[in-house]
DNA sequence: TCTGGGGTCCTAGGACCC
DNA sequence: TCTGGGGTCCTAGGACCC
């Protein structure tokens, strides 16, 4: 029980029993892409592929909606997969992550409008500062959504959960007022919870849900709905007859063991009561800063080296960039690459010092390169850097001059 | 021409050190 | 000939998430 009010504890905080939200916008790229098309509102319209493939047909600037000219999946042909849905394209089967083709087998007249990466980030941006200005408690989880630990706020009131419900109805039409989106959120004792309620009620709902509830609310619902399982464990759970949350917490947890290990069957059990102590973290420092591209078509090693080796050295620049840009310098220097049949490989290798430098990357980066098998195509090529460290608080290693990069040499030259 | 791009965390073996 | 324990770092792969 949260602590009743005259008997706060020293630090305001409760009894142990927490209450936090976790906020998830609705539909979100394809929702911010409706507040500039509002003329596609009701239809189905994905987002995702690789580039803009609009282009009014007489030069004009007219909006390329009320030109018509707006693609349909249909015609859509290549890679690339649907980064977004809104509810009307949901409902013809078609879902975040599947391929652009596939998806136009199921609803070939949903419109397709490529992502535009910088407009949702300041969305994401306004909608947090938003939030902020009720709830200064916030952890970051991507463009898209956020915990809140609303404990603080509402310790105090004679019923938290009243209050915390209040509360959430507020950030709610504050998000609305500040960006004209609608969002849904989930109000429990922690993230685990807080997580799985937020989504029960989509678009624009709010479910608070207590300890009790799990029961009648959480275990009734698939074990994928707990973040932490995913296809591969959901896979081997069904396989061994779980299918509800419910299952997995009536599964003795020596049995969860034997199946799944020490450490993931001690979490499932605990995860499928409802059991998380996880805190908010309003703040933590990058692990790894990453680039990567998928060709248009598959690249042969040898075929089209010097396309390989532009495209590498394009990705050591631009994580290059990124680092200096946030102000790290990184000792751990990575590549990976995807083969034709999709089997993937990583090389990495650690260096002395922590470098911001393209050329020093590039070299590193080539290294690991030679230690790759280059039978088949490529379908995928990335370069990472980790062991990170604040710029300026290190010495980055010696500086390589301008111009080095194109003299390197490496299998791709 | 199914399957993007940016991340985090975990595991496990070997090297190396005390 | 057979017998140790940590602890940390590095590397590779994989699961998972948004």
């Amino acid at each position: 029980m949260v602590v009743p009010p005259g008997m706060p504890e020293a630090d305001g905080r409760t009894d142990g029993t927490r209450v936090v939200a976790h906020l998830d916008m609705d539909a979100f790229y394809a929702s911010v892409e409706l507040l500039r098309h509002p003329a596609l509102r009701g239809r189905p319209v994905v987002v995702g592929g690789r580039r803009r493939i609009v282009a009014a047909a007489d030069g004009s600037d007219r909006d390329p909606v009320d030109a018509g000219t707006i693609p349909v999946l249909r015609d859509y042909a290549g890679r690339g997969v649907i980064t977004t849905a809104t509810y009307e394209a949901r409902a013809l089967g078609v879902h975040s992550g599947m391929g652009l083709m596939k998806a136009a087998q199921l609803a070939p007249d949903a419109l397709l409008l490529p992502a535009d990466f910088d407009r949702y980030r300041l969305y994401s941006r306004r909608f947090k500062d938003a939030v902020r200005a009720f709830a200064p408690q916030i952890e970051d989880r991507g463009i898209d959504e956020i915990y809140i630990d609303f404990t603080p706020l509402v310790a105090a009131s004679a019923d938290p959960w009243a209050a915390a419900r209040a509360l959430a109805i507020e950030i709610q039409a504050a998000v609305r007022t500040a960006t004209g989106l609608s969002c849904s959120l989930g109000v429990t004792p922690n993230k685990l919870l807080s997580k799985i309620a937020s989504d029960l009620e989509k678009p624009g709902g709010i479910t608070v849900l207590m300890a009790g509830d799990i029961p009648a609310r959480i275990w009734p619902l698939a074990v994928r709905k707990v973040n932490g399982i995913g296809p591969k464990a959901g896979a081997k759970l069904e396989s061994l007859g779980i299918r509800t949350i419910g299952e997995l917490a009536a599964a003795p947890p020596d049995w969860l063991v034997e199946h799944f290990g020490r450490s993931f069957g001690q979490w499932m059990h605990a995860a499928a009561h409802g059991r998380d102590e996880r805190p908010v973290v309003t703040f933590s420092e990058p692990k790894s800063i990453s680039r990567e591209t998928t060709f248009e078509h598959d690249l042969h090693p040898v075929r089209d080296r010097t396309t390989l080796s532009s495209l590498f050295t394009g990705l050591c620049e631009k994580v290059a960039e990124d680092l200096r840009r946030k102000g790290y310098a990184g000792r751990t220097i990575g590549i990976k690459l995807r083969y034709d049949d999709f089997s993937q490989v990583t090389r990495d290798r650690t260096i002395d010092h922590p470098t911001q430098d393209a050329g020093m990357i590039r070299r590193a980066a080539g290294e690991c390169l030679k230690r790759v098998p280059l039978a088949r195509r490529l379908r995928l090529l990335g370069v990472r850097i980790g062991s990170l460290s604040p710029a300026g608080s290190v010495e980055t290693g010696e500086k390589v001059e301008a111009g080095r990069l194109g003299v390197n040499r490496s299998l791709f030259d």
